[in-house]
DNA sequence: TTTGTAGCATAACATCGTTAGGTAAACGAT
DNA sequence: ATCGTTTACCTAACGATGTTATGCTACAAA
């Protein structure tokens, strides 16, 4: 018989799978994207660079390893904020664990969500559903918002993606630069999710309640120091 | 004598200067970032990779010049929008010139707001600053808003910057292939100029008028076919 | 113990940005 | 008009990149 089935392979080191993945992340986070290259990982697991290709097919596939960590951070981030009776405070502290993740990791985010291309590599729909997915946590408690009678009967998910779009323009300029000293982040933080609060129906009063209420629960439910990261190269 | 200043130059061609901003230009938005290389502008320009030294001393002195035309381009879409007495309609067509912008020039723009490095490109403050500077005919336009009482008393910088990190958040999405079916671009882009609008104190049926007189002026005042743009790779 | 598949290293490829060396052209001064 | 100097620009090369071809060899199944 021609088919003979022979086995007898070589199985793949799952340690240096992780290793490689960890060593890349740390590349991007301290170096920067031009630091991330094939032979730099290699040298750093003491591998050779094929390890890269018999792993992820490439270093495109590395890159989403490492976006796919990326969400899972996220979502652990979000985790972490509890949902209480004020649910409007509940989307702010959301919004901050959101930003909060951006700024810690932003070079992974910069490819997550801000379209940056990385060696090559560019989401496909399926890592797009992926990203998408972690929002499902905003749409509930915007859910509750509705219910609560603090927001508009609207589209929770419409809703939602207003505060997403919101809060990713705010992050995305801010890590650019862009936000400086008259009006910077944290300025237009407060007022751009004061605005879109009230502009959905909560009241005033209630929103700077809420926001306060936020403000208070953000140093113990996102992280430990608010703005203590990496400056951008 | 010995510091005989002797003269006898040989000029430059600013021809060729603005034939390789072109050429480059075009490549970014035709193949995308991977595409954009010494050899193939100088290749297409019929001369020599070392152009792209003596006229810019490299590659990150022409992503530069491109986007300093960015900025102008955008300032020219800028400068389409009539001002009328409806001063929120005029802050809302706007919007659509900046998003019509992004989306016409959506390479150049990431490296322009997206903080997409170039071919180890990146802005300096100066450039940043060139950025916020375009903004100036926005914060105008909300002052009138608010001499005209439809939007609360407040900085009109920072009421310009709500705006901007909304429409930005919006189109960098929208670029990311984030904004699809049930909850479109065109959806959250209407919900959230319409929320941040009434968030600043406009009344619902008043945004609601200047929004519907926005959209009927967006085919004139910003450009043909308001989304005819080139799909993302 | 035998055997063959597949991990992994070495080395080569094409391409990238950038730099060095040499040539010729253009301009001010004579 | 001629000269001299300066500078643009081409050719060739360098180092570094992602990727691929070619083996060697370790390991798991028979």
């Amino acid at each position: 018989m021609c088919n003979t089935v022979k086995v007898s392979p070589r199985k793949l080191d799952p340690e240096i799978r992780t290793a490689l993945v960890d060593i890349a992340a740390r590349l991007l986070a301290e170096h920067g994207a031009e630091a991330l290259s094939t032979r730099k990982i290699a040298a750093e697991a003491g591998t050779s660079t094929m390890a890269v290709y018999t792993y992820f097919g490439g270093m495109s596939g590395l890159v989403r390893e490492m976006v796919h960590e990326g969400f899972a951070r996220l979502e652990r981030q979000f985790a972490r904020v509890r949902q209480t009776d004020d649910p409007v405070a509940d989307v702010l502290v959301l919004g901050h664990a959101y930003r909060h993740n951006a700024k810690a990791n932003s070079h992974l985010y910069a490819v997550m969500f801000g379209g940056q291309s990385l060696a090559g590599f560019s989401l496909t729909e399926e890592d797009r559903q992926y990203g998408r997915y972690t929002l499902v946590d905003v749409v509930g408690c915007v859910s509750r918002c509705v219910e609560a009678g603090r927001f508009r009967q609207a589209d929770p998910l419409l809703v939602a993606h207003q505060l997403w779009i919101a809060t990713h323009g705010l992050v995305n300029l801010e890590l650019g630069g862009y936000l400086v000293d008259p009006v910077d982040a944290d300025r237009c933080h407060e007022n751009l999710l004061r605005g879109l609060i009230v502009g959905v129906g909560d009241t005033t009063e209630a929103a700077a309640k809420s926001m306060a209420a936020a403000n208070r629960r953000v140093r113990r439910e996102v992280a430990g120091a608010p703005h203590a990261v990496e400056p951008r190269r």
